[in-house]
DNA sequence: AATGAATGAGCCTTCATTCAT
DNA sequence: AATGAATGAAGGCTCATTCAT
């Protein structure tokens, strides 16, 4: 029985469905029938949404970067300098986001953003929103040349991080991870007052 | 006309197709057609060489390892400490590896090994050599904690390096990277002597 | 143009078409591409309402079981004594069932469950219904032991009948086939007063 | 090393693989490759011997017919009467012929004949002589007509024996199989006396 | 005599997508 | 709004067969 309004919902449950289905699997190559399924619908009903399975893909990614954008405001509200840059360093690894179902999810939209373009020019809106956080921050702790290598290093360290517990099994390892980025901002910090 | 003593010849130039197919197409799901045409057969070929698909895929992995696991024994020979680990980090940024091709297929192996036991194995046999590796030259440097820790950033730091530069386009810049990861060791070990 | 509650049609429809491609052939080896042809759809019609060949295979030889269990309990209704094995005899060589058609099919199914453990499930429940049948209305005529051994008698004629006919060109021949088994049946019944 | 003189020998020794091959999947679908396996050799070599599969599958079922109808001869050999008749029955269900492997051999064999006329032929030729044989026993026992019918009572006997044992598990009863065939003998030559 | 090399043809199966209901 | 029905297209894989050596 079709009610009215159904469609944000529906759209919603099938993004969910696309995620869980995408994580799980460890790659995109999910099919629409099973992301129709877990979202309690069928193949043509997610058609009727989307359009194609690229867009619902598409939104899927675009969801995950939407959530980690909002967690990223939230975090970094009213602090500023190192603090800020910690903020923003534990909402990357915290609990809802460095799951291994988004991690995987991750990847998989990583590789494929090499082959469509509408998927990597998302990727690299949200990389270099966050790498103007970066900078943001900081700026004031050091010289621009520095910060922004720094600024590179803190989110090639968080990608490599991911990546590297793609491959492990259990649960992430968040705490080691959230140590290693934030020794190596510390070593930053502490090194440009000695240069 | 078939010759005799082909097997070694169709193997590797059906290795390097797949290689090639792969990096070109940022993914692992490309056709055994496709494979075997570039590499000169035909997909029925292919098979009587490599059994399935699987094992051709996993073969190109276990090939590109090979050849980096013997550019990293030929870069370190005779080198120890600090000149060890440049020796390690240049050699992933060397031509020959950090190319787009490579670094894709890399990041395809990754996504894939999620899904895959026998490719998860590989790649966590080369990751724990590189690990080695590294500590072997890290441990006259600095304590043991530190050395792990040390170890661990600069693989995380390598991993992310390769990632993102699977997004951009054009050639990927070698020589930032490496003195990216070169700073990280400097810092590391100039940060131990004031701990 | 798709109609609603086509799968029961379909389904049918496809058996029918297995069977008359098997028949025909007078072996299982026959394509879901020939089968889906006879039966109006495509292969992936057929995938898409049985799974798969096996299953769709399966399916039909437990139709053509059916369709034989629903005859013989209509053609023993009633009966009991020589009456109700003369009517299992005639209803094994009626018309309907003693086609070149069902007689290739039948063979072609006892050839495969050598292999297939579902279909040897499949026909050892039948044989094992109709020599209960046969049991039950031998047992008031001879002694328990002669039952059985006349029991597997008849059932080893019938087969036997079957599988010669099998090489025949032509219409098989029910009337003389019917009276081999019946004489047998005579014999039994007559010799076993002298015994 | 090719040796003069080898061609009688691979010819024999695939026709023994292609018998054990078919015993052993209990169908016609074996591939050259595994009988060729078997037999100590190549695909290739196999289509030198016998230019095709469809070719070599004819000779091992000529094999298997000039065996038993060796084995025949011998068994018969001096008798005549109802002894020459149950020695016939005894070779069918003697121990190298009423084999799991010959069984299933025999019953594929069946089964393709209903496409090939070729086979046909061969088993056709082999069933008039089987016939002639017991005729040629039953004649002096009983009237012609009553001759026709127990000789092909019996024939159906045995080829219903045969297929009845390929469906079940573990080594075939021969003897329960013989008993049950000579009592049909019996029966109908004790009837005939009371006729 | 014997085989490694190679392939064309064919089959099963999957899946995104469309369409009428 | 939602879905059952249907399919075209494509892919992996098998295998009998051929050919040069």
């Amino acid at each position: 029985m079709p009610k009215i309004g159904m469609e944000p919902l529906r759209r919603r449950a099938l993004i969910d469905a696309a995620i869980s289905a995408i994580g799980e699997r460890g790659s995109l190559d999910v099919t629409m029938s099973d992301i129709a399924g877990r979202g309690g619908g069928t193949p043509a009903l997610a058609h009727h949404y989307f359009g194609a399975k690229e867009d619902l893909l598409f939104s899927a990614m675009r969801h995950i970067l939407a959530e980690l954008g909002r967690d990223l405001r939230e975090a970094v509200a009213g602090l500023s300098g190192a603090a800020r840059i910690s903020a923003i360093i534990e909402v990357n690894f915290s609990p809802k986001q460095f799951r291994p179902e988004i991690i995987a999810a991750w990847l998989a939209f990583y590789v494929e953003a090499q082959r469509s373009p509408s998927l990597r020019r998302l990727l690299r809106i949200y990389a270099r929103r966050l790498n103007s956080n970066l900078l943001f921050a900081l700026r004031p702790l050091m010289p621009a040349a520095e910060a922004a290598r720094t600024a590179e290093g803190i989110a090639a360290l968080v990608d490599g991080l991911y990546i590297r517990h793609a491959l492990k099994d259990g649960a992430p390892d968040a705490a080691s991870a959230i140590a290693l980025v934030e020794d190596y901002l510390a070593l930053r910090l502490g090194g440009s007052r000695h240069a």
